[in-house]
DNA sequence: GTCTATATTCCGATAGAC
DNA sequence: GTCTATCGGAATATAGAC
């Protein structure tokens, strides 16, 4: 909580943050973030021993920012498109930042993480998809939304364009991620 | 075109496709490959001196059987929504196979693919998206595909449930995927 | 408690053998 | 034309200095 600079240790979990976002699991080192920091690259290794630890540290963190996410939510006033265009939010911010989003970082290096994370892997995908189905059930009570599907096939279509999208986006352009943006809640409130 | 066992170049590339889905761009070496034709990894540079070259021609190679794909379903007297199917199906098998798409793959490494694939990979993503965008258009005409968006976006979405959804299968399971694919074509033919 | 010097392994790549 | 011996460097990680 200091107010000059994070300690050493969050701010090597913010860069860890980042470019998993941005490169991927192995495709950044050590030396990566040492470089950044000003410091050895070894020097990481006292903070976090093994790269998994730091992966597991990432991945926890998301799981507590989207949990306290759900709970700003939930005390909110917003009606359920309001939720959702939060949500949405969230994911169109990673465009201008050359970063797909976590969930489609780790889902697509699934079979090189370390076994000891793919559980947590599990649960922060576990946590959002529920996060999503919840809001469009709540919305369909509402009257604001309306789809055939159940609450979750829904949540995972809507997932799987924005997390996809964020990815293509790097490729074809930001206009292409509008305009899933948009689709996304035109279809739900037609 | 042998009928023993094909060409030891033949047998990279096709390795090569399989480790690119499977464990993605970074996260696969040449011992990889070696190992599994029973050589030294050196040997793999006679036939690709750069994993840039070999990861060229695994684009290059995609791209011409999706080409080959739309020509033969051009020549069919196929309609548009079973058009569409095979093409659903071909994510299908990935499923089995602990394998994402090709598209997803070089999407989420795309941060970190050497510069001279790159534009092969926008190219491969326009193929694709324009083969998706065409069969939508012509179902549309045909009657049998009803959506409101334009025939672009609507294929985008297609497109990322799909890449997406097989990144997540992986994770929660082949349920998932199996109810994204049948969503798709409720949505077209509703 | 924090970081540096160092070890070890593995990577992609080259030069040269056959 | 095809493959092997080997290099230089980068990766993760340990042991020990301060």
């Amino acid at each position: 909580m200091s107010e000059k600079q994070p300690d050493t240790r969050s701010a090597i979990l913010s860069i860890a943050r980042d470019l998993m976002r941005q490169l991927g699991y192995n495709a950044f080192s050590y030396a990566d973030i040492a470089r950044k920091l000003d410091m050895k690259n070894a020097a990481i290794h006292y903070h976090y021993p093994a790269k998994a630890d730091l992966l597991a540290d990432v991945i926890e963190t998301y799981i507590s920012e989207y949990r306290q996410l759900e709970k700003q939510l939930a005390g909110s006033n917003l009606d359920s498109c309001q939720k959702l265009q939060q949500f949405i939010g969230k994911y169109a911010q990673l465009i201008g930042q050359n970063s797909i989003c976590i969930i489609g970082s780790v889902a697509s290096d699934y079979n090189t993480l370390p076994e000891s994370v793919k559980a947590k892997v599990a649960g922060l995908i576990s946590l959002v998809t529920g996060m999503v189905e919840h809001t469009l059930q709540e919305g369909r009570e509402e009257g604001v939304f309306r789809f055939r599907e159940t609450p979750r096939v829904r949540a995972l279509l809507i997932m799987t364009n924005l997390a996809a999208g964020v990815q293509l986006a790097r490729i074809t352009g930001k206009a292409d991620f509008v305009a899933i943006e948009q689709a996304i809640v035109d279809q739900l409130i037609q």
